[in-house]
DNA sequence: TGCGGTGTAACGCGCGGAGTGACAGGCCGC
DNA sequence: GCGGCCTGTCACTCCGCGCGTTACACCGCA
């Protein structure tokens, strides 16, 4: 491990949803690393970038989460939607002001559900 | 084929959410697709594969979207993500069946953050 | 001194989103 | 008729990225 300074993809500010693996998931069920790679049928090699930010919580990976420790894969996508759109929405910032502002009436956005519960 | 572990209490396997485009937000803000694309800074071919379920709504399509008619990102990755990982979750039922499945203390729970509304 | 766990690096594969160009139609107005 | 603008789809390309694979270096312990 000492073999070199990591390079930190990107100096972020916001926490990637793979360091709650590391902090308190993995803790918490007692399971090493390479344990817990091998129960998911993923590659430790995998698990390890997910831990270090340098991949996503795809939609398999969230299901494998949550048949594993039981928290919903819908948290985990949520968590790594957010973490994304955060990082889309810095580089995009002049993209998105050249987008002509709309406002749908409120009947509409009932319509599309977007007051969505739960 | 083998029997389904359960069809989900959730019916949450909806159209893509492409399909809101479409049926509810350029009817709305009466606009033609090629007009939409382009203040959308996309290109027209792009919008229709995402209006056909061809496509993804990436985080950065969600915020073009946000800005464009005001609907929040989250929403519109909320669908998609729900729409894929229900997807997912058919074609991986039988991998999900053999991962072993732990529960977390509902302490570390708490810490993760599962129970966060909004 | 093995053995297992850990953390990175480098390579290649395959999927999929996005742009580009092109094509066939449908309407409408001059 | 003829453009002009729209629609929907296809094929091709590029490129990012999740993932597996292999390999290497380090640590702790029996």
């Amino acid at each position: 491990m000492k073999n070199r300074p990591i390079p930190a993809p990107h100096p972020e500010v916001w926490p990637h949803p793979g360091t709650l693996l590391r902090e308190y998931v993995l803790p918490a069920l007692n399971l090493s690393v390479s344990q817990a790679s091998v129960e998911l049928r993923i590659t430790r090699q995998s698990l390890h970038r997910i831990m270090a930010g340098q991949a996503a919580i795809t939609a398999e990976t969230s299901l494998r989460l949550e048949r594993f420790c039981g928290v919903p894969s819908r948290f985990w996508l949520r968590r790594q939607s957010d973490y994304e759109s955060g990082r889309a929405r810095d580089r995009m910032s002049d993209v998105l002001a050249a987008i002509p502002a709309y406002a749908l009436p409120k009947t509409v956005l009932d319509q599309i559900g977007t007051t969505d519960a739960e």
